[in-house]
DNA sequence: CGTTCCGTTGAGGTTGTTCAAGTAATGTGG
DNA sequence: CCACATTACTTGAACAACCTCAACGGAACG
């Protein structure tokens, strides 16, 4: 879990601008030993002479600005990635050109897996926000899991979680209401924000509307609608891309 | 890729029956290191040594009868499967007991990640028709990658694999329409088919209507009418479960 | 300080759902 | 092996949820 104060500020007193708010010397503090990186890099049980290894092989970083991409879909996989600061979107594309974004990853998630299958990335990551993130060389990572039970017990279980997760958002396409939706994704990314050690209440969702309707498998317009009645009915309160979950039993019901 | 001819006449030549159909015979015939398991066991690359290892662990066989469960949500994982013969249903459950079929595996696919994250199963697996898995000890093959960069290797791309299968539901599920869910459902397991060494043209899907309709995001209704529709329009031939793919292209161009 | 992108809201149309009825398959016990 | 019970599939008609198109106000950014 990632309670390291340095990182709370990105999320929560600078919501509006993201890692850029934060000052260098407090970037650069943020290294990856200390922050985003535990939760794909310090599993518990790791012995203090794998920690160094560790260490050497994915401590890079790699700075993303808004709108730029870390990967493309159809580019070669090489790296995985955790978000150090900022948060991006991972979108497929069908044959069409039709684009659809497939996931959210906020600071301290992971990034990457869908390059393993065909050692090519299927999704591309969007930076939602100016963002840095931590670059893991699969190849390394891979050498590392054979030496250390710890390491591959982490990778396997991200990868897990991951399989989970979409399946929980198909089950979320596949059978829920609009409402439903928008209710159940605000929900998510307040349960993400508590496991990273931030307010479930608040927080600053980056995605414009029409990234919501597209990972929500509906309209801009639906979403934006959506957010209005749960406004009216006294269940959140927005401002633009800042969200204030005020009744979050409200939520669970509906 | 599953070429034994042991396992040919499952799909195409009793469709009505399943594995049943197959004489108790060549059922012991198709042992794991012949059949199905070579998806999940034989990765090219695995040193003469290594086989008898992998064999060791993982060839355990089990029946699971139509409409048993071969293991259920919310029960502790311990092995992953391989689909030896038949086919099954993951479905997952919400709280409020909606349920919705997240994946349909076939012979030769493999079965049970989902486990992983949380040492808890996440989806319940349903057998589609009497079929037959092998078992794979979770702990005994993780054991056996830390010793294998081969088996390794083949277990991350099964779990890659899996997550970009579901992306792209994802995507299906949030941007098709119905006319096109039903149509790339249908090219998928066509696909997956001739992966197989089957016939890309006609199958037996085990699915009910309300299966797919599940597993497509719409009613059974829905199902029915889109299919009844391909059919008049001289795409498709359907007779119940049976299926034939007469325009495979007019089935791409939706 | 203008331009572009983003968000909101309304009116009307379409797709897919719901409810209902009837038919075909499947499986079971006699 | 047949008759029956059950489950699965098909089709129709009315309705609702969501989408499309459109217009406008506001925020963000160079």
């Amino acid at each position: 879990m990632l309670t390291s104060a340095a990182l709370t500020p990105i999320a929560v007193h600078y919501p509006g601008r993201g890692a850029a708010a934060m000052p260098p010397a407090t970037r650069h503090a943020a290294r990856c030993s200390t922050c985003a990186m535990r939760h794909l890099c310090m599993p518990q049980g790791m012995s203090a002479e794998e920690l160094p290894k560790l260490e050497a092989v994915i401590c890079t970083a790699r700075a993303v600005r808004r709108g730029e991409s870390l990967y493309r879909a159809g580019t070669p996989f090489e790296n995985l990635y955790a978000v150090r600061s900022g948060s991006l979107k991972t979108t497929m594309a069908h044959r069409d050109g039709r684009e659809q974004v497939t996931g959210l990853r906020l600071a301290g998630e992971s990034l990457g897996l869908d390059g393993i299958s065909n050692d090519v990335h299927a999704c591309s990551a969007i930076a939602l926000e100016d963002s840095s993130v931590c670059i893991v060389p699969y190849a390394a990572l891979k050498r590392l899991c054979r030496e250390s039970g710890a390491m591959q017990e982490r990778l396997h279980k991200l990868m897990g979680e991951q399989i989970v997760r979409e399946a929980s958002q198909m089950m979320m396409l596949g059978s829920l209401s609009a409402d439903e939706r928008v209710a159940a994704f605000l929900l998510d990314v307040s349960g993400r924000n508590v496991q990273r050690g931030y307010s479930s209440a608040e927080f600053n969702l980056r995605m414009t509307r029409e990234d919501m309707g597209s990972y929500l498998g509906m309209t801009l317009e639906t979403v934006s609608r959506t957010l209005s009645k749960f406004q009216k009915r006294g269940l959140i309160d927005t401002r633009g891309k800042f969200i204030r979950i005020v009744d979050l039993e409200g939520l669970r019901d509906l």
